[in-house]
DNA sequence: ACAATAAATGAGATTAAGTCTCATTTTATA
DNA sequence: TATAAAATGAGACTTAATCTCATTTATTGT
């Protein structure tokens, strides 16, 4: 895990320091979508807020963060390394978990020809989209104990 | 307009105030997306700061008005009243407009098939869903003096 | 391997969005 | 129109995120 973190900054030419392998470290092992809050929790002070932010935007800058927010409009977090399969969110109203879900390629290809429509439509380059879909779990799942 | 925010109000069992009015007449004229900062900029100081969040969050509750947030994070609403067509969001990054786009009918009963697989597959309910599309504008646009 | 230089960090100050409090005003009702 | 209930305004407060700057750490060229 340490490893693969000064992989991934060595690959991308930036500087391997101890609080960027903690928080890629962090990523890794989460391999979900975290809110700032909770990644902060599970750092334990070992990296100070303010490197907290500035290694997030590190990550934004050489594109492998993910950055949304939830439907409290919490910001949260997810690693999108290269190869990553391309998916999208499910978010539940009571347990706050967000799941990472995949489309079919028949969605997904019927999308993008609807995005080529909007794009002549408005004139527009269209560079990325998301599917964002809400609701509750009526299963235990590990945030709920319902 | 004032009437017909009046009306809105006593259709939603709300009561008829003077800010209320003037933030639904103001998101009536505006009739697309718009960040807080800027309806509190269209409302100069005829609403207080406190008012305009309640107001908003009683629009909310009434279900009469969509929140989400822009790509840096910036929170936008729009009033969405009954007999509005569905819609999803086109957001340019070059100067911040926000656009509504309508989808195929065909994209939209097959986002409703793929919702119903998804419900299955993580015994979920879901409720609602976004389709969010990211670029920029490559023509001459109200907000933008390229 | 080491000195020099540049970059990154930590701690805490600062900013700004959003919420809360409470005295006053406005609205609904009977 | 009087009364009770609800809403408002002003500003205090909270909290996420950014900024500052002195110190520490990483990179580089020899």
């Amino acid at each position: 895990m340490e490893e693969k973190s000064k992989q991934i900054l060595s690959d991308n030419n930036v500087s391997i320091t101890n609080p960027r392998i903690l928080v890629l470290e962090a990523l890794l092992e989460i391999k979900s979508p975290i809110t700032v809050d909770d990644l902060q929790l599970k750092l334990q002070n070992k990296v100070a807020k303010s490197t907290l932010y500035r290694v997030l935007s590190d990550l934004k800058k050489i594109d492998i963060l993910n950055e949304f927010t939830s439907p409290e409009n919490t910001v949260v977090v997810e690693l999108v390394l290269e190869g990553d399969q391309h998916h999208h969110h499910l978010f539940c109203s009571d347990c706050g978990e967000i799941i990472d879900v995949e489309l079919s390629k028949k969605f997904e290809d019927l999308l993008d020809r609807e995005i080529k429509k909007i794009e002549k439509k408005f004139n527009f380059i269209i560079e990325d989209h998301r599917v964002e879909m809400f609701g509750q779990c009526t299963d235990q799942c590990e945030n709920c104990k319902k």
